[in-house]
DNA sequence: AACGATACGGAGCACTGTTCCGTTTTGTCA
DNA sequence: TGACAAAACGGAACAGTGCTCCGTATCGTT
């Protein structure tokens, strides 16, 4: 259902040399035209930065999600490996969990639209299911983790908030009265079982 | 720049006949079909269904955000209106603002998309305006009374929260792990100056 | 009844996503 | 090296949007 077969970064597997290469240059037109027009840019616009047809990008990407799931499987994977790691490092598991939550934000309002993909209503299910796939895990295990050590109160769960950060984060992100971070924090503090220091 | 001539519910104004029934018609089928496909819907499915033309319905209202307003006015207007009371009937100004966000949540989760068009980031900035205009001073003086009753901490804008409350309420609403209503719950948690009883 | 103002309708344009298939490139094998 | 079949390419073509434009019909008034 989501990438065919692993478009990851370099020796996607064998195949032809202009496959290959014209995935690399896709991949690569992609990031350049996200960042630029944000994850919704028209295809057309991809595929002719790239110096491809419109068959070309259907056929390695076939929908836009796995297309974007290649972009920014790099930044994913950092952001779930980041997980346990910030668990051992820092001072408390609530600790640890904000600090993962911060990462979230800052990878979501870093890509413009990104956070909008990623609710579900879209035709984005791919990319829904890759991200929630790969982040729910850990972000269950830091909140298992705050919820045992009794600071937060159980009953929210990985996806649900997971899913309430990204919505958060989502629409435009220049709006000077809206700061999305300031927001999540609210939500983590609402979630703590007592107030801040 | 919003409705030319506040598009409203009976009287419009001094005009054709034939001009006035179709603004009715309009705004009827309109309604049936916001709720039936959400507020994304065709605008070619909305002029057939009231049996007018394209042109009509252009005339009429300029942009889908004056429709949508249009269509909503009422409901928007009874939430604007429910403040005060609450405020006045309440125990507390917090449990006023409480109140007064569950019946903003259960507007816009009950209506299809209307969440998602209250983000910034579509083309819908009259709605996003109209909205804001009519409600934010609303939020503002309930969340002026909770800050000066000293139940909440200051230095969150009314803009700020309504914006994240829309956003919280935004994708779909039929997932049964994401409830919107516990984590603006959560949200409101965590303005709080001490936690629940 | 006639006539000017007002409003109507829908064809047409621009711009999307997506598919389909004739053509080109690649790698291999004699 | 020179076929040749498989793999991949490219872009025309189709379908579904939003929105505009202007010839035509309707309304209200004189």
């Amino acid at each position: 259902m989501a990438a065919a077969d692993q478009p990851g970064k370099a020796p996607a597997r064998s195949k032809r040399a202009d496959a290959l290469r014209n995935q690399q240059a896709l991949l690569t037109a992609a990031a350049e035209v996200f960042v630029a027009s944000g994850v919704d840019a028209p295809v057309r616009e991809i595929a002719a930065r790239a110096g491809v047809g419109m068959g070309t990008i259907y056929r390695h990407f076939p929908t836009r999600a796995d297309l974007v799931v290649a972009v920014y499987r790099h930044q994913v994977e950092a952001c779930a490996e980041a997980g346990p790691r910030l668990l051992a490092e820092a001072p408390s598991p609530f600790e640890a969990l904000r600090g993962w939550v911060d990462l979230f934000v800052d990878f979501l309002v870093t890509k413009h639209g990104l956070a909008e993909a990623l609710r579900s209503d879209g035709g984005f299910e791919a990319l829904h299911a890759y991200f929630l796939e790969r982040l729910v895990p850990v972000c269950a295990e830091l909140l298992g983790a705050a919820a045992g050590a009794g600071e937060i109160r159980p009953g929210t769960g990985a996806y649900e908030l997971m899913r309430g950060i990204g919505n958060l984060c989502a629409g435009r992100g220049d709006d000077p009265d809206y700061d999305p971070r300031r927001l999540v924090g609210l939500l983590l503090r609402g979630l703590r079982r007592s107030p801040e220091a």
